[in-house]
DNA sequence: ACAAAAGTGTTAATTTTACACCCATGC
DNA sequence: GCATGGGTGTAAAATTAACACTTTTGT
């Protein structure tokens, strides 16, 4: 919606409209920032240095910028997750899927004050995830399964959010090809497997996930690349997701 | 997360601590209210009496209510979206299953000020569709065709928000009961496959959908009801959702 | 030679899809 | 009677699932 789009009526009431100075709530984005690493599906906590919950691990994650919300009107959600993410990581945040997760906005969730958190996942490519430095003003970081992530006394929400970042990678991993997120641009359909088991926390047969690979091939989603991978034992054959147009 | 799982540390920072006055946007809740009517996916619009976009339709929809941020917290963001629906329909919430589908906050979304928008979905059953009352500010509600709707020049980002909760809908129906909030307790085979040839707006042959739904009675999801549909011509049995327990 | 992981094949069970047809009711 | 929509059956095709087996490599 721009504003070239309102009427003159619209436009001649904004001129002497002031913003009612209702009470607001704090907006922030937390992150849960996935990648696999050992075949394990994994997040990144930071370890809190200030109250409230000092020392305790939490997801990443910062005040959404708003400007002065008149003339000027700070960042899109997105945005301020795209910032968190690379001051968090350190990393591009271009070649990193960013998706909304929901909105959480109990009461109390922060001691402090009223806030409502839009919650993001960022799938992170193994590769990259090396590279990550502790970034603002974490005192460590830390890739933790996500297993273990969950039964820990996280601080604030963070255990929901947590979860439902969970639920919502198991839809759509069935739903679509959001594993590329997770891989480098080409792999091997053993790699894609072990994607899949960590993401569901199962273990798939071989010969049967290779079925539903070369059905995949089929419906042109995943062309076989050039090269090979060299494995423990016998190389395997390596592919990549082609390529829609769609970033 | 509850105040008294704050460590000592916590509580005496928090003693001392006075929020910031950092820009906060203002956070609403917006309702895409949605049940059948004449074996159509409608949504309820309400015609907008102030600029802006007045005399355009919008969804329903009003702020959180955050207290004084202290002493007062005010309400959680589903709370928010019952006393909204409450408020614009007359209906009691108890019966109407509320989802939250995103958070909308483009920083021009809403020419007046910076506003960041929880969206609900709302499913009403037919049943209750008639006894909805215009309710607050709105001049006009009016129930409309989501495939209507969304050619419309709705107000402000609503047909991005209406085209998330269709997006919504549609997930649901395959992975969850979800049909049963937009049913009367009991219903026929048919009534249930309209419902799902609204949503997914294909047309579903009866007696393939018949074989699906039969399976489902195995899987004890539903079992047969006492009664009958009387129908323009042969009467139909009729059948319930079981009960699990859960509301 | 052997272990390990890639890759192939077989079979039964289940699910999907298209379509034909019978049955009970209101008009 | 006959149109309408409920209810039933059949058969091909596609998918899932369990599992045995062969091949190619590094050590």
């Amino acid at each position: 919606m721009t504003r070239s789009q309102l009427t003159h009526e619209d436009k001649a009431f904004l001129s002497t409209y002031d913003p009612a100075t209702y009470e607001r709530p704090a907006v922030t984005v937390d992150l849960v920032i996935l990648t696999i690493l050992d075949d394990r599906l994994v997040l990144l906590l930071v370890q809190r240095n200030e109250p409230p919950y000092r020392k305790k691990w939490a997801l990443p994650g910062g005040f959404v910028r708003v400007g002065n919300g008149k003339s000027s009107r700070g960042e899109d959600l997105l945005e301020a997750a795209q910032r968190e993410l690379s001051e968090e990581t350190g990393l591009p945040t271009d070649d990193i899927l960013l998706a909304q997760i929901g909105a959480f906005g109990a009461p109390m969730r922060d001691p402090r004050m009223r806030v409502v958190s839009i919650a993001y996942a960022a799938l992170v490519r193994p590769t990259l995830a090396p590279f990550i430095q502790a970034g603002g003003d974490a005192a460590r970081t830390e890739w933790t399964a996500l297993n273990d992530a969950m039964k820990m006394p996280l601080a604030f929400d963070h255990p929901e959010i947590a979860s439902k970042a969970l639920q919502w990678l198991r839809d759509q991993l069935v739903r679509s090809s959001i594993a590329r997120s997770l891989l480098p641009p080409t792999f091997s359909i053993a790699e894609l497997r072990r994607v899949h088991e960590a993401i569901l926390d199962v273990s798939i047969d071989p010969g049967n996930f290779r079925k539903r690979f070369l059905r995949m091939i089929d419906d042109s989603v995943i062309e076989q690349a050039p090269g090979r991978r060299i494995t423990a034992s016998k190389p395997a054959s390596v592919y990549r997701f082609v390529d829609t147009g769609r970033s």
